[in-house]
This record gives C-alpha cells, structure tokens and sequence, in this order.
DNA sequence: CTGTTAGCGCCTTCAG
DNA sequence: CTGAAGGCGCTAACAG
C-alpha cells in the first residue's frame, strides 16, 4: 500500500538497487538491456523515486523558496506572487506560500517554519517596520529578500518602489491643475510605504510652497471600509480638501466610495493602479506600476543568493527600485 | 558553513546525539540537568533540527499540499487560496503554489512535480475538461480534490458552485424585469463552469418560452478585452439583445465596457461578484458566492483524506456545493 | 537515565 | 558494466 522503494523494483528487475538508481539517473554505466529491464519494473510498479531522500542524500536543497504576504486578497499581493512563481518555476523551484494577514507575529512563526521545512529562500512583504525576525541569521542563514521595504538594516536586499517620487509627483499633478488644498489617507505610519508615501506628499507640498496640515490628513486605514470613513470625515469641514491622495489602492476605492456618496467634486489621486480605474465617474490620477516585476526582481535576486552563496555573501544587501509612471483618467 | 547536525551538538555537550535527539522532544527520561546542558548546546551552535530528515526516519510527510490554479491574477483564485491556505494553517500545513496559466500541459507537470515532492495531497483548479493527468493512481496515490469541476469521474472529492441554478436565478431575474432577448457572454465550453452557466441560461430560457438564439451567444472569451470586443459585437445588430448574462467576473467586467461605450442601456447580469459591482453606472446584477470559502471547503475534504486515508479510502469520491445568490446592484 | 545498533530511501565510493 | 559497503540527519528499539 505505502511506496514501492528502490529495493522492491530492484527484487523485481532482478538486480541490485545501485543498478536502478543508475538506470533512473540514465548513468552511461549501465547497459541498454538493464535500463530497459529497470524502467519496465519502474513501470510496473508505479514507482517514482524520493526526490527528498534524494536529495538528503545529495545534501542538497529541496529547490522551494518561501513567500510571505500580509494580504492575497490585495490584488497587490496575488499578482506579486505570480511574478515570483514565474521566476521560480523557471529555474524548477517551488514556492510554498504564506499569509500573515497583516501580523508580524504570525509572519515570524511563517518564516521559521519555513525554516523548519530547510528552504533555500525566503521573499517577504514585512507587515510592521520591525524586521528582526526576518534576519537570515535567525533562520538558519537561509537568504532573504524583501519588498515594498528596505531590507539593509537586516542586512538582506530588497525592491522597492519609487514611493516618495511616484507621490510627489501625483501631488505635482493635482497643484498643477490649480489645487491648494490637498488631503492626504493612508495606511498606518508603521509600514514602509505609507510613510514614504506620506513624506513624498509633504514634500510636495513644500516645494510648492504649500504647508501640510494636520485636518487634512488621515492615516491607519487598512480597509476600505475605514478609507472610505475617513474621507467622509475629511470631507466634512469648513474650507475641505478640494482633492485627495490616497496612499494605495484600499484607501482610493474607499476615497472614491465617499466621494460618490457626497456627490462632492473632490478630485482624487492614488497610489496602486486598479481595474476599474479608468472607468470611474470621476478624474482620477495614479501612481502606476507593475506589481509582477516586483515579485519577478525579488525572486531574481534571491535565486542569485540561492545559486552561488560562496561568492554572493560577500555582495552587500542590494536594492532594486521599481519604477513608477502618473497615468491622469478623466471622469467617465 | 554548513548547518550543524545533532552530532555537533551531542559533541559539545559531552553526550550522544540520542540524547540530544531526546533532549529536543522534552523526553521525559533525559534528567532535567541533561537537558539543559543540550539546550544551551543548541542555542550556542544556533542548531536547529533537520525536519526533513526526521520525517523521513519516522515516515511521516512533510506536512504540504499542493494547490494549482489557473491564473492567481483572477481575484477570484487568490480568494480561494487564502481560503485553502488557513484551513492548511490550521493543522500545521504548508501550501505549495502553482499557476497553471490556463495550461493543461503546464497543470500536468505542476501535478506531477508536486507528486516527486512527496507532498500529501493537491487542490486543483483545473484548466480544461481532462482531468486524467489529476487522477491519484497517476500521482503516487496522493488524494486530490478538484474545484469548481467535477471529480467524479477521476473518482476524486470536488467542490462545486450551483452553476447551473445560480445562472437560472440570475437570467429569471431578468426575465421578470422583462427582457426577452438576453444575450450571454462566456468563456470556453470545454470548462466545467462556462458549460454549466451555459446549460443554466438555456434552461432558464426555455423554461420561460423564450428560445436560445445563436446570435445573442457569444463564448470562449478568457479575458476582459476578448470580452468586451464580443459584447459590442453581440450590440451591433438588428435587434440586439437588451440584456446580457457573462458567466464570470472577466466576461460582465469586458461587457460593462462595451456597454459603457456605446452608450447603451443594455442591462446586465453576470456570475461572480466584484469589488466595484456596487457603484457602477448601469444596473447589475451578480450572482455571489464566497470563493474562500470554496477553498476552505476543498482543504477541509482534502485534510480529511490524509489525515485518515485507511478509512476515507473506503469513501466514494464526495462533492460539495458551495451556494450563490443573487444580488442586485441599482445603476449608480 | 543514557548509549548502541540499525535503517528511513537514496547515492558516492570503491570493489569486483 | 554491476554490486557491496557506508552514510546524509534523524530516531525507534533495544541494551545497559
């Protein structure tokens, strides 16, 4: 019922097992009329070798990297997972995925059982701005990678974003088109982006001469569902907003929710391009760009680590930048 | 350079690697003194133990599954992967990841290198209407469990959307609204979901009198564009339809845009819900469901079958129904 | 309480 | 060309 082994296609070839491991490997040491009569056993019995004992053998790695995402749900997140898919069937590695839902705690028990399970890599989309736990020092040495922040102060490489400048330059867009007031709703402080997102809107501001105040920012909102409160609340004062940046993808959707509900004529600009953006009845900007290279340039810089560590642990923590272009919708 | 192993350890702390071996599951036969000599062994080499090798030696597996879906870029999928993921999560289970592309081929290799994996067991979605390649006999005997098609016939548990009903409820709804010449948008009849949304709007036609026309049917549309050039093809004629059903979330997305850009006041249904379902410019109507949910479902049954498989090798292949309904969204 | 022996499934090395 | 011995890292089963 369990597994056919070497040994029991070996009985039934009538040779040894040696024999059989080599015929599998097509060694040139054996000669044709064996091979034939080990692969028809191999057939008959439906045998398939153990790659993992194989490889324990080989004291080789078991070709599986791990990622680590806060949300799949994120379109975000599914389509950084797809890029570093692609990268790693390429080069025939698995990828064993892993969902901390916005928990670092639950992110650091993931990457230690990843770990565990002796991978070769590990690419993170860190949930907090505390890292520590991802240090590859405590993981076995395995390499690790990380996106959408800043991987030097653990010591491992990262791709980022062009969060401050793809900001910047929405909110040069919306100065350009005459606004003054220009709200700001975001994600918490805590998490990478939304604070370069947030010091690319300031210093957007300033440049232009335009002072960042504090009625006109809101932050911490994860959710649509917050966003979309928030800038509500926003909305609704004296002198409001006469546009809104919002810092990524959930907190635009929600932006454009409470917008519509007011019947306001709030201009809007995001971060993350989304499907329906283009179709909204409303002008919209974004910060656009692509969300698979991510994943493809963290999953090629950890295949390098992976593939030569001798000569690459030398190499200093690298960072990619992915860029970003402004697309301007109009209103539908 | 390399990991220490237990011989490292045991070496250091002056005792046998059985020792340690038994130090590290807190056996209640090492003395306490012992075991903290070990301990502190450990953490002085930063030694953590092979589990993979330790499986091998007890037999057991290593505690992974496999999913294969289609195209995680399709919300839809990414949902039902966080949903097989926590299930997974729960009992200690890794999920390994493969995207198909839509790709028999490429389903057909993922399967099998999963199988060399020794993994327990594979979630697929599968991308045409052969399934032999997912039949456990052909994959080492690991149990599989299909989604959103049928397993039966490979004699595997399956989970299932009502396609059949939930398209019906959502063309009947139409039909009371008044429409008579309903046009239906779709993917590929060779999947199980495009044939079976299919047969639900034929049969909700005939059902009210009406005749399927095959002017108003227009399928093997995958993507958004293909969609939407079909849906503007299926309006540009004498007596278009003046409703369209699209049997998925691509399909209603691309015939919303045809729709929109010729400015007609075609009425819409489509299977699937989506985020901007509710605040787009034209009246829908969605026919939801959880596919999380969906996920859940088919890790559970999967768990189910390797956690026992001596006595769920007795059951008949099972099949789940995941229930819709029918939402409707008013024009914006 | 601790150590020795043996072997999970496979492959390297060395004998035939 | 083929086989036997030994071991990858770990742990049952049996000694002491």
């Amino acid at each position: 019922m369990s597994d056919p082994t070497m040994r029991d296609v070996a009985s039934h070839a009538g040779v040894s097992p040696m024999t059989v491991s080599r015929a599998l490997r097509d060694d040139s040491r054996v000669s044709e009329r064996t091979k034939a009569r080990v692969l028809d056993a191999v057939d008959a019995h439906g045998y398939r070798r153990n790659e993992v004992a194989r490889n324990l053998r080989l004291g080789r790695s078991h070709s599986l990297l791990g990622l680590i995402v806060t949300n799949l749900a994120n379109p975000f997140y599914s389509q950084l997972a797809l890029g570093v898919e692609a990268v790693a069937a390429e080069s025939g590695m698995g990828v064993i995925l892993g969902n901390s839902g916005e928990n670092p705690q639950r992110e650091r028990e993931l990457a230690q059982d990843f770990a565990l399970r002796r991978i070769d890599g590990i690419i993170a989309v860190p949930a907090g701005h505390q890292h520590g736990h991802l240090e590859p020092a405590k993981l076995s040495g395995i390499p690790v990678v990380l996106t959408a922040s800043p991987g030097a102060k653990i010591g491992v490489d990262s791709v980022l974003l062009d969060d401050f400048g793809g900001t910047w330059a929405a909110i040069d867009k919306l100065i350009e088109r005459g606004h003054t007031r220009i709200g700001f709703l975001g994600p918490a402080s805590s998490t990478w982006t939304g604070s370069e997102r947030y010091r690319g809107y300031c210093a957007a501001l300033e440049e232009a001469g335009l002072s960042v105040e504090d009625r006109y920012v809101s932050r911490n909102h994860l959710d649509v569902a917050s966003a979309e409160q928030a800038a509500a609340k926003l909305l609704d004062q004296p002198d409001p907003p006469t546009a809104l940046f919002a810092a990524n993808n959930r907190n635009t959707i929600g932006a454009y929710r409470a917008v519509r509900k007011l019947h306001a004529t709030t201009s809007l600009a995001g971060f993350d391009d989304f499907e329906f953006a283009d179709v909204l009845s409303l002008p919209l900007i974004v910060v656009r760009y692509d969300p698979r290279e991510l994943g493809r340039k963290a999953a090629a810089l950890l295949c390098e680590r992976i593939d030569d560590p001798q000569r690459t642990r030398a190499i200093a923590p690298r960072q990619v930048v992915v860029p970003t272009t402004v697309v301007e919708y109009g209103a539908s």
